[in-house]
DNA sequence: ATAGGGTTAG
């Protein structure tokens, strides 16, 4: 009660409680009054949403003056015929100053739709009678904050018993008329229940009763709705039990029963309606129609139709309306075959050429898969609508058959039938879906004519649309045009930016939801967990998790998977196994995020295991959980492994094996040195090599230095992809690690000539909540100095460490020439810095936009150990663990 | 009555 809270009414509070019922009590006889006198009718007050066309009446009394004298005639004669109630009731109108000034000041108009009990229009009514009832000028003593309307004493100060509830003898005798029906306490307690506060409805349904008021049918009745709407089934059922002993079983009329079936159908009691619907004895159609449709909304086809089979034996014609409702069950349920035999039940009892019995058909048998029908019974309609028509769209686009339903469209478009939002957003998709960009925009342009691009309806799908055509900056056009987009248009759009790269906008677009109130959802999440692990920023990751339990909006699987994949991305295995564990029934998606996650790290035992448990709790894997597989294999030189994973893809689980499962086992072998044999599956036509099958063999060459089979594989890359900057920078490194001056020189002029240039390398790392940025021999720090410094001093260490291993002086040589052309690389730099300004037991996690190079990743394992430091090094491809002189890849990087 | 937004890979 905001009233209350506002500090509208003082008093202790046993007082306060009665007296709001008073007050309640009191703006009800002003509604009742109204009512009475005529402009109002009691039954749209009893729904309580108050018409606000009293309340506006009550405003401007210029326009209604008689009604006003009226009312307040009418109160003073009532309070002429009682005697002057206790303190409670005078108590009532103690009003606090400041809610009178702001009453008396404001001009502003309260908005009248507000709910009678929301605070907001009690002012409201204050200010009415501020307005109409206390002139302004006469005010108010000053008692303490509290002011006692003093000098015209407001008609409402005795408010008659019969409002306040209070047993009064003189009044039940002496005014029966008034009290009679109880009407203003009907139409509080209904006001109570439409607003979802039932304990105090029944609280107040006590005093009442203990007063000597009864209800009559028709507020119960309310009740039961309101019940309904609230899905609150105790309430309901305290309510029926109320009336049964009230008035009986045997009185009960149908409308009031079904009133009740509905109640108990909405909260899903089944039980308790079908108690109610044995009992009744004057079953009408509408009876049969509640409970048929109640079971055919929650699921129960079967129960359904059982109902119907009874109720064609009793005697009662089915109605449009239970048809329609039946074949909504079969579509609800894909039952084609009952779907099928009532329409030839309902042919043969000559219902048909009804528009939204066919297009329920129409859509029955598109869901159901069986496009034909779907279209014969489409063909047949004497006249279709939008809904019709979109019916049978959205089973072709849902059967792949995107051109068919594009077609549709153009039949749709020369009939002329009148469009709505919904057929653009399955047109659009079906364009999407099937690549055809071109159509889609003149869709596009045809929404534009129609002037529906501003309905976030058709406005969404335009968005998604050019999401899926990769065309970001038209998707935002379209997005500013939608005039109200809802949360499904954020999601869209906040989805779009993620799926296209541009995850700061995600974030950005995420603060502005929050700082606006706009109601998020499980959808943008799921987006925004996506974007996190791209940026690997598990410090956003981690805060939008917490944000997301604290809102319930983590959706089971989809932000799950998600949230693992993040975890696991950021480099924290232990969170993404916590988040893996929480799933309940992880899926096909769920459990291939964390094996990918496993192998991403390195953990292929871990990967494997995973992948067994999947398949023991019958979960299919696809072919991303393939891929995810043989990376683990192929980080861990498991090749044996790998061979017999490829092999059994399809034989096994019917999931195809593709260019990049054999890309992934070319990889393995090359990582495992293995050339021969990676040449050898690229060559036997089991597969239709791409370049990166070359790329992944080039690669394998360089690391181990195989000149032969490295010009091969160089050749057949580049004659694939001349323009791949990572396929020059892959030959030029196996000339030079072999020493191949000449041909590495050649090599470069080529890149010049062909104007390829090599991405720049770039590492980073977080510092206090500040992202450091390095690239290869970076001097631009403000820390500059003491970052070299530190590298020479870990140079020192590391060269004393390996003298200590190596007394051989030529390879001490050697590799000091080397440490110092690479001493600048980008990520020696970023551990440099980590080293000197995190704490000694923290570990130093480094990013890196390219691979980590072989002398940087020894380095680093060195690192790690004359410096007793843990080193994590996340590169384009997995992450590394350096700890004690070894790394977590175990050197299969 | 009809639809629309998300997740796993390299």
């Amino acid at each position: 009660m905001c009233a209350l809270e506002l500090g509208f009414i003082t008093g202790a509070e046993k007082r306060t409680c009665l007296a709001r019922h008073n007050y309640i009590g009191m703006t009800h006889l002003l509604i009742g009054l109204l009512c009475e006198s005529g402009s109002a009718s009691i039954s749209e007050l009893e729904n309580l949403r108050v018409d606000p066309g009293i309340i506006n009446k009550a405003d401007q009394p210029e326009r209604d003056k008689e009604l006003w004298d009226k009312i307040i005639a009418l109160i003073d004669k009532a309070n002429k015929r009682r005697t002057v109630e206790s303190e409670a009731s005078a108590s009532n109108l103690v009003v606090a100053k400041r809610n009178v000034k702001h009453i008396v000041s404001s001009s502003t108009k309260a908005p009248v739709e507000n709910a009678l009990f929301d605070g907001s229009s009690l002012p409201m009514m204050d200010k009415n009678i501020g307005n109409h009832v206390i002139p302004q000028d006469e005010t108010i003593k000053d008692n303490s904050n509290v002011i006692q309307l003093k000098n015209h004493p407001s008609p409402f100060i005795k408010i008659p018993s019969w409002a306040s509830l209070h047993p009064s003898p003189s009044s039940s005798s002496s005014m029966p008329g008034q009290h009679q029906n109880g009407r203003l306490e009907s139409v509080h307690l209904l006001s109570l229940a439409n607003h979802g506060r039932f304990n105090e409805a029944r609280e107040f349904l006590d005093l009442m009763d203990s007063s000597g008021i009864s209800i009559k049918r028709h507020v119960y009745q309310s009740l039961f709705t309101a019940c309904g709407i609230s899905k609150s089934i105790n309430d309901g059922r305290f309510f029926h039990n109320h009336m049964m002993k009230k008035i009986g079983s045997k009185d009960l009329n149908t409308s009031i029963a079904d009133c009740l079936l509905k109640m108990y159908v909405r909260c899903l009691g089944f039980d308790d309606a079908y108690r109610v619907f044995h009992k009744m004895s004057n079953k009408m159609l509408s009876s049969w129609n509640i409970m048929i449709s109640g079971f055919v909304h929650n699921g129960h086809l079967q129960e359904a139709l059982d109902l119907f089979l009874r109720m064609k034996d009793e005697g009662f014609d089915p109605d449009m309306k239970i048809f329609a409702c039946l074949l909504l069950g079969c579509t609800i349920d894909l039952n084609v075959d009952i779907g099928k035999q009532i329409h030839s039940y309902m042919v043969k009892i000559g219902f048909s050429n009804d528009i939204s019995i066919d297009t329920e058909l129409v859509n029955m048998y598109a869901k159901c898969g069986y496009l034909d029908s779907s279209a014969l019974v489409l063909d047949h309609m004497v006249e279709r609508n939008a809904t019709s028509w979109t019916s049978l769209m959205v089973g072709y686009t849902q059967a792949s058959r995107q051109f068919e339903a594009l077609v549709l469209f153009k039949h749709m478009m020369l009939e002329n039938t009148e469009l709505d939002p919904f057929v653009f957003s399955i047109v659009l998709k079906a364009c999407s879906e099937s690549g055809n960009w071109k159509a889609g925009k003149q869709i596009h342009g045809c929404i534009i004519k129609l002037g529906m691009d501003s309905d976030v309806s058709a406005g969404t799908p335009i968005v998604d649309f050019y999401v899926n055509d990769g065309n970001i900056l038209e998707a935002q056009n379209a997005f500013d045009r939608i005039s109200q987009p809802n949360e499904v248009a954020w999601s869209a759009i906040i989805a779009g930016y993620s799926q296209l790269g541009r995850h700061e906008e995600c974030f950005r677009m995420f603060k502005f939801l929050r700082s606006r109130n706009i109601t998020l959802n499980s959808f943008i999440y799921s987006s925004l967990f996506q974007a996190s692990s791209a940026l690997t920023d598990s410090s956003s990751g981690s805060q939008l998790h917490a944000d997301a339990i604290k809102r319930c909006l983590i959706s089971n699987l989809v932000g799950d998977s998600a949230l693992v994949t993040m975890y696991a991305r950021c480099g924290d295995m232990q969170y993404a196994q916590k988040a893996f564990e929480l799933i309940a029934e992880p899926d096909t998606v769920a459990w291939t995020a964390i094996i990918t996650g496993c192998s991403y790290h390195g953990q292929a035992s871990e990967a494997l295991d995973f992948f067994d448990m999947m398949i023991s709790c019958n979960v299919k894997p696809n072919a991303i959980t393939f891929i995810g597989l043989l990376n683990a294999c192929s980080h861990t030189g498991l090749v044996s492994l790998a061979k017999e994973y490829l092999d059994s893809m399809y034989v096994g689980y019917g999931v195809e094996a593709t260019v990049d499962h054999y890309n992934c086992m070319v990889d393995v072998y090359c990582r495992a040195g293995q050339l021969e044999a990676a040449y050898e599956l690229i060559s036997s036509g089991s597969f239709k090599p791409d370049s990166m099958s070359w790329k992944i063999l080039l690669s394998g060459c360089t690391t181990y230095r195989n000149m032969g089979l490295g010009k091969i594989a160089g050749e057949n890359l580049l004659r694939l992809d001349p323009n791949d900057t990572a396929a020059y920078i892959l030959i030029f490194n196996m000339y030079t690690g072999a020493g191949r001056w000449e041909e590495a020189a050649f090599v470069r002029k080529m890149m010049n000539e062909r104007g390829i240039r090599k991405e720049v390398s770039c590492s980073w790392i977080t510092v206090r909540g500040t992202i450091h940025r390095f690239i290869v021999g970076d001097k631009h720090h403000p820390l500059t100095k003491h970052i070299y410094f530190k590298l020479h001093e870990l140079e020192r260490l590391v060269m004393l460490s390996e003298s200590q291993v190596s007394t051989n002086e030529d390879v001490s040589i050697i590799h000091k020439q080397r440490m110092e052309q690479l001493l600048d690389h980008s990520e020696r730099l970023a551990i440099a810095f980590g080293l000197m300004s995190l704490p000694t037991r923290c570990p130093i996690t480094v990013f890196k936009n390219l691979r980590v190079c072989n002398d940087c990743h020894s380095f680093t394992k060195m690192v790690s150990k004359v410096t007793g430091r843990d080193i994590i090094v996340r590169d384009s491809n997995r992450f590394h663990h350096f700890r004690g002189g070894r790394c977590s890849c175990d050197d299969y990087w």
